[in-house]
DNA sequence: AATGAATGAGAATTCATTCAT
DNA sequence: AATGAATGAATTCTCATTCAT
């Protein structure tokens, strides 16, 4: 399962050996800092704002992250993982239409309240690299894996497949993201949604 | 109805007098190259990328708007206005159920097809002019009366109400846009969300 | 001395013809209004809030006065001009202490209020046109005149010589004009100075 | 060793311009150099001259003066306090009178030399922040003492005050410099003005 | 002759990135 | 390793001046 072992945060500066305990503080700071910064203002927010409010100099930012595309890429990375975390970790769930229902909930209601960044969730013709790319595809598994789940429980219907699933989880999550929806009008956005993906009914419309 | 009369293209500048032919061709073109600029980039683009592709001088640009956030403004406003008489074309429609579902599907589909800047569409906290407000609320409301034609003709179930179905259009037309969906992914998708709009059967099970 | 004849604000464009009534007037308010617009906002103001006061275009302007350095100019030209008229005026006057304080005076109190210009009035390293520097050392010889005159009547020192009255002439309008002195203080400053030009003492008589 | 030579800001002839230690040394010289250039050119001076006259690059201009008002505002400031003390350390003078009149003529023959910008030494309407207010305020508290002083020891005129005798200063040093006056007629011109500032006579006209 | 449109050359300001301490 | 200073390349916007009607 570790598919990600190999994109250890601490060790994407490719730097062998380990880090100052500082360095290793600042790194995660930065980078949880750059997840807000970047939520709320897009790709067009300047580094020195990042770098204001992780309380380091600006070169300290660079030292980490070479340009601030790398910044953007390890921010994506990171929020990635740590979704593909959490769906994993319900792929073995006992309700699998809970799990299913309840990610795709989730990440609309709660995760994605931060990540403007999700402009480049899945960007056909983006410009992202390898790392970014790994971990998108790494997600998007993820999530078909729960997919399938939930279909083999009868919870899903079965004519549908991973990549409009996928589509609507990210347009949703985008738009709520952006809109600021009000919690009712999300919640019943999602119900749309949930009753579109249910098995149909013996007598529905083709 | 025609309430946005006064929002002639070719009147915004709020000029009497009717324009010279060439300022007036200079400036759709500069609005028909900025839609795809900008659609294409986003708000960051660069209005020198627009006057280069449109075949004018900086300046001229900037003679047909003022700022920059004037010209983004105008392009929303012409788009909206636009979508906007397509949905009161339909109004009419003798199939209010083909009307409502056809237009939504052609947003996703065709017209999104160019606008990145649909990261206004329902901005809430936005920067919004007075003008790109009103033209954003008059597109809602016209997409509003499709949806009651069709729900009053059964076609769409009752218990959904305009701003899901707001919040779901916007989703997936900026999502087709942005990741450039294969087409047959789009149209799963789009059977999902209309699957999720038919009207509940009576005896849904469970 | 009509040595200002060929300075004729009709001519000079150099247009041989009379010109059409309807120019002339342009021209007329052309002037006046950039003498308002220079006078408020120095030379750095712009000629299109020049030919929009004057309500004319942008055009226009220029088509009476080639660049912006000539419009400049010639209202430099037009209120030397004025003065020096003023002045000569009062060459004759049977009181000539009045008729040298009292200009120094008007031109401090009055016709300063107006001209932001005068950062041009002497000078010396200046970029001006052969017909601005004729204009100003007309009026400056005028002012001579005046100044001659009160010292043959007693009424101005005899130890005192152009150059440094032209100086402080200069001196006390623009500040009269930049820093919008109160009026009181105004005066109690022409005070000073016309103490300082008082004959002196000893040879009070004579 | 003696290698610190080699960066010593003076030399901008070899752009070795030194970096880190001093950027305070960067500052006063941008200070410095604007004083001359917005002395010479007025506010309309470009910021690019400043900056390449300082032999720095023009984005180092914008770090330690983040607008161009602000540095100008630096300069005003920084000359007014540098007159301010001149004027401070004479305040104790043996002779009043000499103190008075010396920081005048220095004024207008030396100090002045420099700066057009006194444009802004008593802007009423000016648009001064309210650093550049107070340091104008101390300068010309300041220049009160030693009119005071000069006043009760009997070398000036008692029924004048404060507001006109500043007037005169400005006056007289702005177009000292403006005019670049030779320097007979700068001290002929202060000659009336001192004549006029003196005690009057008992048998006074008027 | 008059006009409004068009334009390129600046001007102020920002920002990602590099340098020197 | 960390930092603040420095920087040139954009970017938005202005303005004097020319063009076409």
């Amino acid at each position: 399962m570790s598919t990600s072992a190999d994109r250890d945060p601490a060790r994407a500066t490719g730097d062998r050996r380990p880090q100052r305990a500082d360095a290793r503080t600042n790194r995660e700071r930065i980078l949880t800092v750059a997840e807000e910064v970047f939520g709320a203002g897009g790709r067009s927010a300047s580094t020195d704002e990042v770098a204001r409010l992780a309380g380091v100099g600006i070169a300290t930012v660079f030292r980490h992250f070479p340009t601030k595309a790398a910044l953007l890429e390890a921010v994506l990375v990171r929020r990635f993982d740590r979704l593909r975390k959490q769906a994993e970790a319900l792929a073995d769930a006992t309700d699998p239409g809970a799990a299913f229902f309840g990610f795709f909930g989730h990440l609309v209601t709660d995760a994605a309240g931060k990540i403007a960044i999700g402009e480049a969730l899945m960007d056909a013709g983006g410009d992202h690299s390898p790392a970014t790319t790994e971990a998108s595809t790494e997600l998007r598994q993820a999530v078909g894996v729960l997919l399938r789940n939930a279909q083999r429980a009868g919870e899903v219907r079965e004519d549908t497949e991973l990549p409009e699933v996928y589509a609507l989880l990210v347009a949703t999550s985008r738009t709520s993201t952006h809109a600021r929806l009000d919690e009712n009008v999300r919640d019943r956005m999602l119900t749309i949604i949930f009753d579109g993906l249910a098995p149909r009914q013996r007598n529905a419309s083709s």
